[in-house]
RNA sequence: GGGACUGUGGGGUAGCUUGGUCCAUCCUUCGGGGUUCGGGACUCCGAGACGCCAGUUCAAAUCUGGCCAGUCCCA
């Protein structure tokens, strides 16, 4: 079997981890800590090697990228198959912690959890046309059951449209059924057949997907504002600054009357599609048959919006935040939003780790999500295996501290301070509200200088950041564009510009100057 | 879809040209002991690999073929 070796490897990664959790369990019963150590899973990269010198971020992205996630202890990728990981307890801690913000902000404008199956029929998949032909290539099929051969084979979901509106057809009857406004976080499949990236890229997709049903377009325009609106406040949360932008009509999501994607600029010119919202008008509606009887007794097709987000969001968040010395977590998602790291040292006596113990037990209580490191290793290696990992907050408990009865903090970003354990939980949260606000700010700057105008294709040729560019909306012209920068006409954005750039002029590639808007070109990962 | 390349312990590698010196090198990692502990400690002992299947040969990590997996470039 060629794949038995490769499987054994697999095997043995389950087993070395299950076995340091016991380990980690068996400790934490014997020294009766607070209860974060029952499970308290240290990130252990495969290699700490290359660590004093990451990947320049601006000019070896990719590899900067890779280092860091390895180096996070979030994923694991040696699982055999390709584009399809493993989430460690620390990755998947700080997963679950985005999940939540998404279903807070998602269910605060009225929508509800479902779940629909993984497997479509393949009779259902084909009814939207233009909708198959844009997964075609990317499908997993399941063609036989047992040992039979399938008389209608079935598909690992893309996305759920085709499974959800038969469904939807049936649910919805009349006018006083809409809107309908549900969402799934659900594993999709698809099969990428360019090189995987950890979250970026994968072929097994945590995804995030809205489907909403509305009596016409004006309130499925509505429905799309409101998901606009929604994932600023999730975007705010995670200090991730966005543009929203529409895309053009040969990048729609298949199917889709228009698609408004949410794209980040991570340096250089490239861009990260973090999600997208989908106006489909009728369009699956009328093959599905997703109809309603109005007030005045009329039939009328449902109007629908999709709204899309995936792990790629926590790739982002890496992408963005990560510096020279590794991943930094928004406190929102952290994982560990604070390290206790205790420091023994020749005449200590035991009152750092007592001490250490206390601020972890009274920070937990306190509901904040916190490690207390008291492993063998010295105290250097802890904090730089910690900043890595991103803990937005570090609080070190020597001597000197335990006899004062303080704490030395340390901000992932370099604020050094020291809180005093009476006023703990308040000093604590303070800290951390500092470090969330430079955060941000770090990459509001970063965000501001993304962007610039190009007055000409020629202009676009090496561009560093993400190009400004007046377009007069024609394909053609697109693609001259596209051309250009080699990369992508991303599209017009929803709203503000993120510069200041006056009224467009003339197209740069046609120099038509009627219906000319200002659009965005870059190189998108 | 077309082409080029790569596959050695958990991670990274040396060895491959010219088969034998290889019960496979070095770093890291992992387990155990001891000394340590305020920015990646040291030391002693131990563990772990030639992608898979065939072929050639006295002898294969090394050569040949097929397969599998992956990377990059082009479309």
């Amino acid at each position: 079997m060629h794949t038995t070796r490769r499987m054994a490897h697999a095997l043995w990664a389950a087993e070395t981890i299950m076995a340091r959790v016991d380990r980690t369990a068996r400790r934490a019963g014997a020294g009766g800590g607070p209860p974060e150590r029952r499970c308290a899973y240290v990130p252990t990269p495969p290699s700490r090697r290359p660590m004093p010198e990451l990947p320049d971020k601006r000019t070896a992205f990719m590899d900067w990228y890779l280092a860091v996630v390895d180096g996070a202890g979030v994923t694991d990728k040696r699982y055999p198959v390709k584009g399809m990981n493993v989430w460690t307890p620390y990755g998947f801690r700080a997963r679950r912690n985005l999940d939540a913000v998404l279903v807070r902000e998602i269910e605060a404008t009225g929508s509800e959890a479902v779940e629909f199956p993984t497997l479509i029929p393949a009779t259902e998949f084909e009814k939207e046309k233009e909708h198959i032909k844009g997964f075609d290539a990317q499908v997993y099929w399941v063609t036989r059951g047992g040992l039979s051969e399938l008389d209608i084979p079935l598909v690992l979901r893309p996305t759920s449209e085709t499974a959800i509106y038969p469904i939807f057809s049936v649910w919805i009857r009349s006018h006083r059924d809409l809107p309908l406004n549900v969402y799934q976080i659900v594993n999709t499949f698809r099969y990428e057949t360019k090189t995987t990236r950890p979250f970026l890229r994968v072929r097994e997709i945590h995804f995030f997907e809205e489907h909403t049903c509305q009596a016409n377009e004006a309130h499925a325009t509505e429905r799309v504002r409101s998901n606009l609106g929604a994932f600023r406040k999730m975007a705010d949360a995670f200090a991730l600054p966005f543009l929203p932008v529409r895309r053009p009509e040969w990048d729609k999501f298949p199917g889709a009357y228009y698609t408004i994607a949410l794209d980040a600029p991570i340096g250089e010119a490239r861009t990260l599609q973090l999600g997208s919202i989908h106006h489909y008008r009728e369009n699956f509606a009328r093959p599905y048959g997703i109809r309603y009887e109005a007030a005045d007794g009329s039939q009328q097709y449902v109007h629908q919006t999709t709204f899309g987000l995936s792990e790629r969001l926590l790739g982002a968040i890496l992408a963005v935040h990560g510096d020279a010395k590794g991943a930094v977590f928004p406190t929102a998602i952290a994982p560990y939003q604070v390290v206790v790291i205790p420091i023994p040292g020749p005449d200590a006596g035991d009152g750092p780790l007592r001490t250490a113990e206390e601020i972890a037990g009274r920070l937990a209580r306190h509901g904040l999500r916190v490690h207390l490191d008291a492993g063998d290793e010295r105290p250097g290696a802890k904090y730089y295996r910690w900043e890595q990992a991103g803990v937005p907050l570090r609080l070190e408990v020597g001597r000197r501290e335990a006899e004062s009865r303080t704490a030395t903090s340390a901000s992932r970003l370099g604020a050094k301070g020291r809180v005093t354990i009476d006023r703990l939980e308040h000093e604590v949260a303070e800290r951390l509200a500092e470090f969330d606000r430079a955060l941000a700010e770090r990459a509001a700057a970063g965000f501001a200088a993304a962007f610039s105008l190009a007055g000409s294709i020629a202009e676009l040729a090496g561009s560093t950041t993400v190009r400004v560019v007046a377009w007069c909306g024609s394909e053609a012209c697109g693609h001259q564009i596209e051309a250009g920068i080699d990369g992508a006409l991303l599209g017009v954005p929803e709203g503000p510009l993120p510069i200041e750039v006056g009224s467009p002029g003339a197209c740069v590639a046609c120099g038509s100057t009627t219906a000319v808007r200002w659009a965005l070109a870059g190189r998108p990962l």
